[in-house]
RNA sequence: GCUGCUGUGGCUCAGUUGGUAGAGCAGCUGAUUCGUAAUCAGCAGGUCGCCGGUUCAAGUCCGGCCAGCAGCUCCA
């Protein structure tokens, strides 16, 4: 049967998915023509092309792919027609049954008594499903399409279940454009922050330390330079800024609720018969803080920001060079507020993120997260709390998707997810609105009327994770960090052993400006040095010989190859420092 | 944590059916002083992730552990 009502272009976007549903299909089908045995599961379209979940008696290899794809060209040939049927459940339940799929079997038991059940069928095979698909398995095209990873899945996302082997493809109605897609993501495996981290010497991970890494001398260079930026941000913005120990003790734990929330996050330890915990969030001493002294609400909204530096637990399987670590530092802050001004806090922390992404260039896209399973606080609170963070993004034009049950226990948050080279998204920035803890810890202000009163607060991150966002912006610049950020700034390249002098003396010159400069002074052809210093990313050479000495001049080439030609210093300097102090990308 | 794969000098890798390790780059030394992406030569550098087993003999086979990679689960 065919489904009249598809524009047949890639450009619309259900036709796509459809492309890539009915590929999953033809994918299931080549898979029971190789080996009957294997047990289907489930098999969707994804963003980029499609999966099948698998039960199979061995583990898939590589070649094991290739025969897969030969089979599904083979099926493409055929231009098999797809039709749809439908069956009442009991006889769906046959159905599946006889064909000995156990998984469809469990699918159809859980749909609702009165279901359609509807199934499509492509010569010998039949896959239960919703549909739509393409009206035949002639309009694939067999030479666009590759099988590109097989991995392990868990049977509907459940970690208790059956582990099942997921097989990725992709798909396109033209070579060139799997070959694009294949390009695209070759470049991103160049541009990976793990790769590159390693090659410009910012950071190390050593198994004496799994998911603690070590930052090396160029990578704290740019870790300070972000820092130095946020502290001008925040200052703007009001922010006072404390530091708050990094472990504290089991009842301070107790009280926040982490210990009972949290606790197979955390690190314990014993200190004189007392338990006592790392710290995997900085909010409790925060609250400590607060606490210390009386309020009034002349000082609200309070902005209190901590570097934090954080340890969480994270199972091993989860580790990801600085995406994903057992400790962080988180660039936290606490806002304390009155109820009426929380609408005001939440939008002037979202024009902070706004300003602070831009410098990156960096697009996000926002998640509201709703009340979890195990959380504190009353669900009239936590749907009132909600409101308010939807009111507050959407009076600024903003748009959102709900992410349901995934907030923090405490309380909603708004999520800013990030976009790395891979098109991956990284959560970075969080807004988390919380009237738990200042009732745990009994918070107060004094109001205009004598009386006391209890605050509200939020817990933000802008950068998230200081590792985490070093990583994304690794990859985001290819590792060509912007000049402000850049480890090194300048690297003054002599030609012959006679300019070493002079490269010293402009060395010493730039370094007293406050520029990050380095001297290559090897007895190697420029050629070389230029090759270098292009390898490590820097955003200037100066180049310097005879001529340049005679002349008073530098010779300047950009690290994209752009030859500036010869200029005085000063000039150099105008540029440059134009460069840095308007934070350009370039 | 789960499934699969991987682990050789600082880095990138080669090591055939088991017979006690090789290259390039980086490093060091020397020559070369050469204007916009790799000058030449020499030297040095490894208990082949760790522990145990099979064998006359293991980087190569087997088992356990550790770490990494892909993904799932979880998450800043």
């Amino acid at each position: 049967m065919a489904e009249e009502n598809f524009e047949f272009s890639f450009e619309n976007p259900e036709y796509q998915k459809t492309y890539w549903h009915t590929c999953s299909h033809v994918m299931a089908q080549a898979v029971k023509r190789l080996w009957p045995e294997v047990k289907l599961a489930i098999g969707p379209s994804i963003d980029e092309g499609w999966y099948y979940d698998m039960d199979a008696p061995f583990a898939f290899t590589p070649e094991h792919l290739e025969q897969i794809e030969a089979e599904m060209r083979k099926i493409c040939k055929e231009k098999l027609k797809l039709e749809r049927f439908e069956l009442p459940r009991t006889e769906a339940l046959k159905f599946m049954e006889e064909k000995g799929e156990p998984f469809k079997v469990e699918l159809i038991n859980d749909l609702p008594e009165d279901a359609h059940i509807s199934f499509y069928k492509q010569g010998e095979f039949t896959d239960l499903c919703a549909g739509p698909h393409l009206d035949s398995t002639g309009r694939i095209k067999g030479n666009a399409l590759k099988l590109t990873a097989c991995n392990a899945a868990y049977w509907r996302g459940d970690s208790n279940r059956e582990t099942l082997q997921r097989i990725y493809g992709i798909a396109f109605p033209k070579k060139e454009e799997l070959d694009e897609y294949l390009a695209r993501i070759e470049e991103a495996k160049r541009r990976d922050h793990r790769r590159l981290g390693k090659e410009l010497g910012l950071f190390m991970l050593r198994d004496e330390g799994p998911g603690f890494p070590f930052f090396l001398p160029k990578g704290m260079v740019l870790k300070n330079t972000l820092l130095e930026y946020w502290h001008q941000v925040h200052k703007k913005y009001g922010y006072l800024e404390i530091s708050t120990p990094i472990m504290l003790n089991r009842q301070l734990w107790e009280r926040s609720g982490h210990w009972d929330h949290y606790k197979n996050n955390m690190y314990t330890t014993v200190i004189d018969d007392t338990d006592f915990a790392i710290k995997p969030m900085n909010c409790p001493g925060g609250m400590l803080v607060y606490a210390s002294e009386p309020h009034s609400y002349k000082e609200l909204p309070l902005r209190v920001g901590e570097l934090g530096l954080v340890h969480r637990h994270e199972l091993s399987g989860a580790l990801h060079g600085l995406f994903r670590v057992r400790c962080f530092t988180q660039d936290d802050a606490h806002v304390f507020m009155t109820r009426e001004q929380m609408k005001d806090v939440i939008q002037e922390t979202v024009r902070l993120f706004d300003e602070v992404y831009s410098v990156f260039g960096l697009s996000y896209e926002i998640e509201l997260s709703t009340m979890p399973e195990d959380h504190i606080g009353t669900v009239e609170e936590w749907e009132h709390n909600q409101e308010i963070l939807k009111d507050a993004i959407t009076a600024m034009g903003k748009s959102f998707v709900i992410n349901e049950g995934d907030g923090a226990f405490y309380g909603p948050k708004l999520d800013f997810h990030l976009a790395d080279s891979l098109g991956r998204t990284w959560q970075c920035g969080t807004i988390q609105l919380d009237s738990q803890l200042p009732e745990r810890f009994e918070l107060e202000y004094t109001g205009e009327d004598g009386q006391k009163h209890r605050p509200v607060m939020i817990h933000r991150v802008v950068l998230g994770s200081i590792e985490r966002f070093i990583g994304v912006i690794t990859e985001h610049f290819a590792g060509a960090f912007p000049a402000w950020l850049a480890p090194v700034q300048i690297k003054i390249l002599p030609i012959t052993d006679r300019a070493a002098e002079y490269a010293g003396k402009l060395s010493a010159d730039l370094d007293a400006k406050g520029f990050r400069v380095e001297v290559d002074s090897r007895n190697e052809k420029i050629g070389k040095k230029i090759r270098e210093a292009t390898l490590e990313k820097i955003p200037y050479m100066l180049v310097v010989g005879d001529r340049d000495m005679e002349n008073g001049t530098v010779s300047v080439r950009h690290r994209s190859g752009e030859d500036l030609g010869a200029m005085a210093l000063e000039q150099f300097v105008t540029l440059l420092k134009a460069e840095v102090d308007s934070k350009e990308i370039k």
